[in-house]
This record gives structure tokens, C-alpha cells and sequence, in this order.
DNA sequence: CGTTCCCTTGAGACCGCTCAAAGACCGTGG
DNA sequence: CCACGGTCTTTGAGCGGTCTCAAGGGAACG
């Protein structure tokens, strides 16, 4: 079903490309040990892969090291995704502690993930507590991103969602280096944006249709430029907060 | 603005009326007495105290010891509820290190916290690695929710989300005991619920119509009865799983 | 007995849905 | 090289679910 591929040459927590970047926050080596034990290997899996499914147990714990996932729910013929990740998020927390995952998670691209062991968890928490505070810390962050998801759907007109997932996405993207000269490349079909939005393909494609005559975006071959920043913010009516220096497990 | 009033006689937590619930985990004696000296002082304050706003730092840490509170969100003139909380909930936790809140909290009935110090919580981690897991698994279970009301907002119909918030509110507040006879004291305003759902409160009231006609609810007065759970549970495409024995600090 | 808050009901408008079909692009195999 | 099927995007047409506006009723309270 998977067809992952273990990585012989896994990267070394020390040399994580991503702790170059200023987003993340400095780590002491000690914590990077543990995290460099905790690690059990390296995997790369291609797009569309399923990482986990809802109601899985007995998952393991990653952080994507590169590409992006989504998390996602069904409801019978229908899906929701729950967001999308990107390299530095942490996956499987929920199903620590004999509770299965409460939705599943997808390879949106090919992705690259380090695969933590989740009996050394309870290790993690008994022996640095620093770490400790920063699983809870990413959870915390989490629960952030899906409230504003969540006034995102209750509130916002179908018009403004689509404005507001372009910015957001845009927008978290940057503090990972990946938009360039206000262009990104957005690997995400509509009919994924129209799931994560709760809109039909169909009104969403048109909604797009607007923004791009609104000249606030282009939006083709999976690259998304940003044309007025203040405009599509405006149009989101979302408001830029300085991104917190987060942790990297 | 506030009008809290600081008990005098404190509820001691080993004694705590919740801990003899079946839903939450039993503890230690050190652990008890470790919260017992986390805890700062407990309050009371009457419905509609807005306990915390979106944005506020140095916030404290509650657990709900009594009554019920919302989550809430604005945006513009609009406001999302994000969820209600019930005894035993959490709150607070995003507001730890140096992030603002990223909702705002308010008492829905007359309400009783206990109040935590933060400037403990660090001390939690590094001595009480069994709390500091607690701690994440009410983070991972708070996302656990939201993450249903997104799939609520996002791929329910008008009708399937008022029977699952419901539902939902009143399968949450039995495993706390506070539903009697299929009966439960649901102290919330049509508004309210409109707010939760991302719907209008003309809509919403209509719709709570059909489920009156329906059979299969009674609800006025601020008391709702389930006359057919199943059939409730249909209508709401929900799906019973067991209540998870969770802890409780 | 007036005010206020909440619930209820009706009427009409509009946003977003479904159904349907065509166009664009790409990889594959003949 | 072209034909073909698959996936994704685009566009049109019409329906209906949900919204807004408006007004009235009931209960609680000073």
C-alpha cells in the first residue's frame, strides 16, 4: 500500500537543513541527541501516499522534512482537510497513548519524513522536559491554526475563504524560504482547496476566477504569485501577526 | 469588569467532586498534592464574564470546576464560538510562553475555576513528567475536537450540524453525569448555537423546528430532551466511540 | 405595565450547489 | 507521429439552501 522508501542516508539532526532557518528556534546539543536517538530513520514517500488513516492506532510520530501532507476526515462520500503541513510540522501526536488518530494524513507531494519512535516518547518527557514543553507547545500551535480554520468557516464568505487559504498558505510558506520574488510554488489542486474550504470545485474555481481578475493573484501550473499582498489581505479580511520562533523536533 | 469573587474555602483536590467521576483518570497522591500547590486560588464568576480576550498575554491556567464557558473568535462585526467547555476542561494553555491567546473565553452560566499559577507550569515539566504528558494529551484532545467541528462546518448540512452540536453537547455532558433521564440542562441561547455553527439564527431556529417535529428532541427552557437517540445520532451522521479516560488537573 | 431579551414566523433575495459539457494538458501505446 | 484516455480546469444554466429584513409573541423583571 505504502510504497515508502527507507532512506540509507539519513541527515543528521545536527545538520538539519531546517534549524538553519530563523523560524526555528536554537536548540542545545544534548536536546539534539535525544532528538538524533529518538529518530528511528528517514523516509521518503511520493505524492498521494497515506501516511494514516483515521482511527489508526499505534501510529508513529514524524516531523516532514521536506513537501507537504494534509490531514483529512470523511463523512461518508464527503472529505474535509484539515489543513496542510509543511517541513518542520509534527505528525501523529494524537495517537499517543492507546487513542487512535482522529483523522488521516496524506502525501500531498513527495515528501520526506524522520520517523521518531513512540515508545522513546515517554523517555522525552522524563528526561527533557524542555522537549517536553515543546510537543505541547507545537499541540498548542496547532489548536491555533485549527481555530482560525474554524472562524474561517463559520464567518468568512466563500470569496474571502478562498482569498484567506491563499494568504495563509502563502504567508507560512515564506518563513520556510519558499516563496521567492512573491511567487510560490503551490502544489494543491482546486478541488483540495475546495475540500479544505468546504466549497463545491465548481464555486471555488470561479471564486479564483475572481481573484485573479481582481488582479490581487495568479494562480496557474502550481505556482501561486501574489500580486497586491494588502489587497488579498484586505480581501481575506486577515490581519499579519509575527511568526513565533517554534521548535523543531 | 470582571466581578469574580475569590473563594475563601477552597475546594481541596483531593477531594475534588470531578475526581470521583468515572471519565477521569485517578492520580496519585504525589501528583495530587503537586497540583494542590500549583493551584493559586479559586473563582467564581457569574454567566457572561469574559474570563480572557483574544490576544491577552499572561493569562493563568484554569480548569473548569463548575458551569460551562466558550471559546470565541471575531472577525469584524461577526463572531464564531469556537467550542463550549464543560468541568474538567482546561484553559488557557496557548497563552503560555509569550503567545497571545488565540481565542477569547467567556463564562456561559455562572461558572467556578480553579486558577493555576503559570509561572509553575514549568516546575510541572520538570518534575512531574506525568503531568506534563496529561497537559499534551488535553492539547491533543482539544485539537481532537476542533477538528470535528471542522469537519462539522465544512461538510455538514444546516440540519445535520444542529443535531450533531446537539448531540454532541449532550453525549459529552452525560459522561460527567449531568444528564438525567435523558434530560439535560443545556444553558445555551438559539444565538449561540447559531454562533457555533457558522449559521444564521433565523436558520437555525427553523431548523431546530424540524428536529421538534421530527421527535427527535424536546428543547426549550434551556433544557433539552433526546427522545431518539439513534435516530438524533442519524440525522447528525455521528458516531458514538467511547469517552477516552482522561486526566484531570 | 413598560422594557428587554429571546424565540418564532413569513417573505423575498442571493450565494453557493449540482448537473452538464467542453477545453487544456499529459503520458501511453499503437 | 497521432490517437486515446485520464486528470484537472473552465464555463454555463438552473435550482435550492441559507441569508437578511421585518414583525410579532411570550416570559422575566423593575
Amino acid at each position: 500500500m505504502t510504497h515508502e522508501t527507507t532512506l540509507d542516508t539519513m541527515t543528521p539532526c545536527h545538520a538539519c537543513p531546517l534549524r538553519q532557518l530563523d523560524v526555528f528556534k536554537d536548540r542545545g546539543r544534548s536536546e539534539i541527541d535525544f532528538i538524533q536517538a529518538f529518530k528511528h530513520d528517514e523516509i521518503m514517500v511520493p505524492a498521494g501516499t497515506v501516511i494514516c488513516r483515521e482511527g489508526d492506532s499505534n501510529v508513529l510520530l514524524y516531523t516532514v522534512l521536506s513537501g507537504w501532507v494534509f490531514r483529512t476526515k470523511e463523512l461518508g462520500n464527503r472529505r474535509q482537510i484539515i489543513n496542510f503541513g509543511m517541513p518542520g510540522d509534527f505528525l501523529g501526536l494524537q495517537a499517543t497513548l492507546d487513542q487512535p488518530m482522529g483523522h488521516g494524513i496524506e502525501a500531498l507531494t513527495d515528501v520526506t519524513l524522520c520517523r521518531f519512535d513512540r515508545t522513546k516518547l515517554w523517555a522525552l518527557y522524563s528526561e527533557h522536559p524542555r522537549l517536553a514543553f515543546d510537543v505541547t507547545w507545537l499541540a498548542a500551535q496547532q489548536e491555533r491554526s485549527l481555530q482560525e480554520h474554524i472562524l474561517t468557516l463559520g464567518q468568512r464568505t466563500a470569496f474571502e475563504r478562498v482569498a484567506y487559504i491563499l494568504w495563509h498558505l502563502f504567508d507560512q510558506a515564506r518563513t520556510l524560504g519558499l516563496v521567492c520574488r512573491d511567487r510560490l510554488d503551490l502544489p494543491v489542486r482546486q478541488q483540495q482547496l475546495a475540500d479544505a474550504l468546504g466549497l463545491s470545485l465548481v464555486h471555488t474555481n470561479k471564486t479564483l476566477q475572481r481573484l485573479r481578475e481582481d488582479r490581487a493573484i495568479e494562480f496557474s501550473e502550481r505556482s501561486l504569485k501574489v500580486l497586491d499582498e494588502e489587497r488579498l489581505m484586505r480581501l481575506a479580511r486577515a490581519k499579519q501577526q509575527e511568526p513565533p520562533s517554534r521548535p523543531l523536533i
